[in-house]
DNA sequence: CGAGAAAATTGATCTAGGTCAAAGTCCGTT
DNA sequence: AACGGACTTTGACCTAGATCAATTTTCTCG
């Protein structure tokens, strides 16, 4: 419950900027940067800080830097499902909406490149190039969901677990530009309870389902949050997914 | 298995459509119109006909006019999961896109405004108003996947079913212009066996569900597909969901 | 109208994953 | 180093929904 203070911080260029070519600034000119660069400012979360509750107004907009944020949604008794995992590059916040419909939390220390929501507002209308770029991730973001419906709705406990080990590994390498085969070790951002949110179980089903990947010898467990996997093709045949992207 | 030739024809005047203030030339200039509709085409497709398989090449880019479709992902064992309920006005396909990542389905006798695919990509980087709705649409569906995603991730088979016939009856209220409250009727436009894989249940189950909200009282059935809502508060009630849209 | 097929309901039983409970682990703090 | 609290794992048991199996109802089409 304790949190890092909120720290501003302005002095990054977007050139440096680790998450330039893929967030909603990805098909900007040099020119439109400059608007961008003078509306943005840095802001940091610290690890279970809530960025905005549902319901109320949310004057968040903005792409994560680094870390990790969640969107989720929580019925009357306490129910809670995940239906958003914002990674680096993930745009949060809808321009145009004044409530927000779920709660936006931070995973784990979060820094977020924060817009002035009236001014991008403006932006937006005024540049196709960001404009069409929030469609592109838009849409993205719809094949995400679906695909997280079908986990949801189909999937056994065991390969919902392999799927999240599986996405987590590929956004992993999507970022550094790396393919994800093989041999590779992941790190996971999220703890049990926030695997269960996202997977639709509880945190008792995770963890057991965990340990039998483990007996299995599809993952190994250096501690609980460092992954080996010794062969990729094999959690992906354990997340029951034939064959895509 | 036998399936309703398909018919084109081209007469209807944009004016006259019946999804002409929420489809994807909502916010369209009369000029604007009269480029769309150089390159429309209405199509009607038979119940349970295939409209793309997920895997190949999907042409398929339009508007539904009446009746309803689906979009559903199948695992390799043959598990089900809809993912898509397209009702009247909603926009099927995605520019710029080559291969479906789904399967389309006409749930029932669907009418469709086609587009030229080529034509509609071009028309759309040249139109703001229609990407602009665009974007707005798909935004709008990003968030009802992520209701689905709570609906299907954390509720019970009975709040399910309650769910999905809100849903049905709030869209069958909006394209009419009504207010949804107090003693309705409502067409499912679903067999059991959509809605079950809307719901990521089985067939009995949904079943036996319906029976269940019969016996409290909450509907009455008047035939497998005529519902009678004594009282929409008291299915919302079921459905589990506090206080929304 | 009536036969056959497809869709829907209902019942009996089984099981994956939830619930309740008890140990571990892994921290950070003093 | 050792205390305290938050995570995580593991075990024992239970239940919501799946599976298997008949009916029953509803459509279709000659």
């Amino acid at each position: 419950m304790k949190h890092a203070s909120l720290i501003f911080k302005n002095h990054m260029r977007c050139a440096d900027c680790p998450i330039r070519a893929r967030a909603i600034c990805a098909y900007c000119e040099p020119d439109e940067l400059v608007a961008l660069d003078a509306i943005k400012s840095y802001k940091t979360y610290g690890a279970g800080e809530v960025i905005t509750w549902a319901g109320t107004d949310m004057e968040m907009l903005g792409s994560v830097v680094s870390g990790v944020a969640t969107l989720s949604r929580t019925l009357a008794d306490g129910r809670r499902q995940m239906v958003g995992l914002m990674l680096p590059s993930d745009f949060i916040g809808r321009p145009g909406r004044k409530t927000a419909p779920y709660d936006v939390v931070a995973a784990n220390a979060v820094m977020i490149c924060q817009f002035n929501k009236p001014q991008f507002e403006a932006l937006i209308a005024t540049t196709p190039h960001l404009e069409r770029r929030l469609l592109d991730m838009t849409m993205d973001e719809l094949d995400a969901a679906r695909e997280w419906m079908l986990l949801l709705g189909r999937k056994t406990a065991r390969e919902k677990i392999a799927s999240l080990l599986a996405i987590i590994a590929r956004r992993d390498g999507v970022l550094h530009n790396r393919v994800v085969k093989g041999d590779l070790r992941l790190t996971l951002p999220l703890s049990r309870e926030a695997m269960a949110d996202y997977l639709g179980l509880t945190i008792e089903t995770v963890s057991r389902q965990i340990s039998a990947l483990k007996k299995a010898g599809i993952i190994m467990l250096e501690d609980g949050r460092h992954i080996h996997v010794p062969d990729f093709a094999a959690l992906l045949e354990a997340a029951g997914d034939d064959s895509d992207s």
